[in-house]
DNA sequence: AATGAATGAGAGTTCATTCAT
DNA sequence: GATGAATGAACTCTCATTCAT
């Protein structure tokens, strides 16, 4: 049976990379936590920024199945439009539990040191790029709910944008008020899109057809209901 | 007599602080960049971390006259709601002279520090805030053309999401795309917004009065325009 | 009117050097204490040793009025074995009021920089030359009560390191004790040697005179008795 | 495999300590002196004042094999009392062979830096206690020959009160001199107390018996002796 | 695989001192 | 006489890393 100690030094990496930043993490403080020597440390890693590069690796690894398709899984309905804000919650949880102190590990390291190493930049783009995907694929699911027009792509990045954003703004303010505020409007944009996506539909379909889809509405407004549910 | 020195360290701590962050800052890269020697630095700061205290209260006070202010003298139109976007437009601007490297400096303090240092957490939040409540004013300041039920404050800081979020993922992926992605978005949810208001409005008004409003409405159409400007 | 400045840094520098040391005490902290800007202090004193050098000149110049004269004025009796332990005291009040944190700022200077810094190492030999020179003649002024065959010199310094091994003794142990337990051990020397005194001179007067001799002495009884007193 | 490099550092630091005082000596001069590089220092020492603290437990080891046994063993007789002034000549060949450089370190310590650092301190009164409990008993193990009303306890603390004192003195003269008059006129003290004790006992002895103690007596005296030798 | 002693460059900071005002 | 900004060497200590075992 293989050791756990690459892991043990993974998991230590990437706990205190989140909790304190990669340069104010030391090599000692990983070794502390993960109860390793640093000769063990050096035997897996060439250095602290290849650590820093396997630490990145992982979160991407783990960003579907621990992110991704739990927030999925854990959405309180199958709307894939609810499967976003059932992300989201997953990183309310983190701030939560964390006293406001941890959020989104990979958005902090692209801050700290995603212009001066290359290899965790791109790893880091492909993450949230990853991330954007699924959020696209989701919006796309979506279907005619959302407005022909809207650009599910960079609304996706949008919506990538006001969680890094929020988890900002609640880390400095160590109250979860900013991100709920912040994911809240989110949720107020979605069902303005949705409202004029009906909408326009209507309207279209109006010109078009006429009353007979009024019949059809009706099941239409029960899909297309999109409302507030508390955390 | 007063010498530039305490400012010139100010200066080249608050440009190294924002390029490599506060740990991978080296008292000495201050110093070099200062032209300064370190007793001299200690003079005026009785620690590195002092000095970020006192790096962070000048971002504090250039954010109105440099940021605020400037985004509102900067501004395209009059219109207070394309003021938020004149700000958002300096962060651009920021990232584009950088090439991407620079975005907004104290997004990257609250991420990297904020949690650990609470004098400079404190003065991030107080920064944050101060920005949110700007935001706020403008778009108070549009009046009935945003729907009644929204909520400016929140809506603020949704705004700040937005940008710090978009700023993350530029930063990631050493382009402008995603930032402008997320602020083309934030600009048609404001767009839409306009748009409802001024559909409740019509809805309400049409109950109420009746055609004599329309005079009135056609002036309001054209207060009401909001569309998309290039940077 | 000349300013106090110099004495201000003077007596700074001496209660710190005193409470420190010399190495441990920082020029900053003697500003500090002096409430004096660094320019003033080197206005005065060329350096910091040079600053020890006068520290230590004034301390010599202040053995005499502060020390043994005051000593012999605040003696409880005219005798002069008195003034020794009447000097003593003035020791033990040192301890004292500073919770045996301080003792002979001289003797710890002397072990500090004693052969270090030459100049300081002889005013501190002359220092004690002083104190030495006073106990002897002291010791000589009791005359026939001492025996005749003890070195007064001798003896004086004995005293002297008697105080001095006394003080390091109660500063190690944060206690008078020690300080106490020496001194009166010191006393009971002193007693044995007046015994013993007599009793030679008893001896002789036995085989030079004879009785007569012996109403002398009951006078002399008188001026022998020397006992212990309490603090 | 045990290395000695911790050794090399705690000897090289004991003896600069010894030399210079503990805040004069920095740690590049221990480094140089131990010839070690300065990050195996802190992998064996916390910090500089934790090194003063191994060193000055080292002293606490090695003061009775060093000193307290060795004088014993060193004595020029088997008289306890003897030992006294053997353990006193090692501290005068300390002084001899360094040019009244170095006396006993425990002693500057204590006044250096005593009061300022609580570990030290207690490891320095242990130390001293130590000492004097040693002396206690070489001073109880001469038995009667010491006045009966002689407290060991006070008197051994005396004896250690000389020997600093004494240091102190011939530190600041450059010359042993002092410590040998110190010195010699404990010896003085000693014969008069071993004197007074066989006077006391002879006393006592002619009331209670008679001449037929006499006898005893020449043996007695034989023993009582208690006379100078040079060092 | 793992250990922990050893490295030495560099970290942040304090130091005594200078000097123009 | 006094100020306090400026200096730069030296300080204690931490850093990431190496390597013999």
């Amino acid at each position: 049976m293989p050791t756990d100690t690459k892991d043990r030094i993974l998991e230590a990496a990437a706990r205190l990379f989140a909790e304190q930043g990669y340069h104010a993490t030391g090599v000692a403080g990983i070794l502390r936590v993960a109860g390793v020597k640093s000769g063990s440390l050096y035997h897996f890693f060439s250095s602290k920024e290849d650590l820093l590069v396997a630490v990145m690796q992982r979160h991407l690894d783990m960003l579907r199945p621990q992110f991704l398709e739990r927030a999925a899984a854990e959405s309180v309905t199958e709307d894939p439009l609810e499967h976003v804000f059932s992300l989201l919650g997953i990183y309310r949880r983190t701030l939560l539990v964390s006293g406001c102190k941890l959020g989104s590990p990979v958005g902090s390291l692209a801050l700290e040191v995603g212009s001066g190493i290359p290899r965790v930049r791109v790893l880091i783009e492909r993450y949230f790029a990853i991330w954007v995907a699924q959020v696209q694929e989701w919006l796309e699911a979506a279907g005619p709910r959302l407005p022909e027009g809207l650009e599910r792509g960079a609304f996706a990045q949008h919506v990538l944008a006001v969680a890094e954003g929020g988890i900002v703004q609640s880390r400095a303010s160590e109250s979860l008020d900013p991100y709920d505020a912040c994911v809240a409007q989110l949720r107020s944009t979605f069902e303005l899109l949705v409202a004029r996506s009906r909408y326009e539909r209507d309207e279209s379909r109006d010109s078009l057809v006429g009353e007979p889809a009024r019949a059809d509405e009706s099941v239409g407004e029960t899909e297309d209901e999109f409302e507030w549910r508390a955390w």
